[in-house]
DNA sequence: AGTTTATTCAAGATATCACTTGATCTAGCT
DNA sequence: AGCTAGATCAAGTGATATCTTGAATAAACT
């Protein structure tokens, strides 16, 4: 057997990585880094933490390689190092909701009750918009949307979902989307749509789940 | 935006299962695990741990619901609750060797240099083995070659491996494996056969990644 | 039923983590 | 050159982790 502190070295620096990732508000800048980079200040006000708190986190984040830094005018903004990063936290969020029960009371509880939303994989989304007819809507906020968003889908933030719903013509199939799997803004989405009589369901993951698979993605208008 | 508690209780649990991983001697465990199931003791011998502290260990991977645990005889045996886990555990260490710089020097610090240590990916050695001719040893302990092992390959745990050389024919092609990446034994081997005039390779990743990926495995004999 | 053996529990010491507060830095403005 | 907004640093406090030691369990043997 090899040097035992050599090894217990190595497992250690594995570790660092498990343990970036092991915290709550860390685990949630993750999640907003994967739609996007943001600035330390738009971070901190999106995980409702202060900003010098949101600062050290992101360092420690740095330190375990898992973000990055550029300079754009005043801000800082930071971004995952790596597609790589965001799907070890898909992974990492798929292990979670299959093997701690407690995931599911707990999604239940930001969400509320999701046994009326009615989900569809992005297998099935992307067959329907090559092959079938489909409206899909992007609930995300609009600077999300213009930033990448589903070949073919509509922006449709959720305040402006009423007006949208108008437009909306009878019989039509409807699937929102939003950020991620635990995103309120799809379920929300499909609430609202499902009052007005219209046929909805909500994609079952999001836009990075979905670009990261390999489907199509538009940028801009 | 929805209960801002909830949400922090819902990426709690999300960070819950990095802490679970957050630790080196618990990365290693978990690394064990995914060769087969162990007892607390055996568990605990392999990681050089105490057996109190490993039991410990255990029981917060636990309540993370990455291991679980039967009875056997007079000892309790872990295993990873699904290959689910392995594979975070694979994606884990390989987000760590990409982004973590310091990954790369603790490996040759505990393995040694390994520039003359030719590597061949799943794939290839897959290829060769159903339409070429190669000679694969898994120099692993003889018990996890029994338990399963890459179908056709010959059993050289490393302190056979001089009789397992004699017997290897001048000008085969040998590619010897063990339990993963940064695990020594396959190293130590192609030194070993090298050093005889054998040209060796070794698996880039090991048994468990072999299985995972899908490609062929027997058991047994 | 008593004994053995493997495992777990409980308590305590030390180190690390998370967050706050207030000060400091720094690049880009005027 | 000085100012400003955004970001980082430094120090301090309470909470959590890690490991040790010795005792307690509990299932499987005789």
């Amino acid at each position: 057997m090899a040097d035992r502190a050599a090894k217990d070295a190595l497992y250690a620096a594995f570790g660092s990585i498990a343990k970036a990732l092991g915290n709550g508000h860390r685990a949630e800048i993750v999640d907003v880094l994967a739609q996007g980079e943001r600035s330390v200040d738009a971070l901190s006000r999106e995980v409702e933490q202060s900003v010098a708190n949101t600062s050290q986190h992101l360092q420690v984040l740095a330190r375990a390689g898992l973000v990055r830094t550029r300079r754009d005018g005043t801000s800082v903004r930071y971004r995952l190092a790596s597609d790589d990063v965001a799907s070890l936290w898909e992974e990492l969020r798929g292990v979670a909701a299959t093997h701690l029960a407690e995931v599911e009371v707990l999604a239940t509880g930001y969400l509320g009750d999701r046994s009326e939303i009615e989900q569809i994989s992005a297998a099935e989304l992307a067959e329907r918009l090559a092959y079938g007819s489909v409206t899909v809507l992007d609930v995300r906020p609009r600077s999300e949307y213009l930033a990448a968003h589903i070949r073919g889908a509509r922006p449709a933030p959720l305040d402006e979902m009423a007006d949208v719903a108008e437009t909306i013509p009878a019989g039509a199939e409807v699937v929102a989307y939003c950020r991620g799997p635990y995103c309120v803004y799809a379920d929300d989405a499909v609430r609202l749509l499902h009052a007005r009589g219209i046929a909805a369901r909500r994609l079952a993951t999001g836009l990075p789940e979905w670009r990261r698979a390999g489907y199509p993605v538009a940028v801009a208008g």
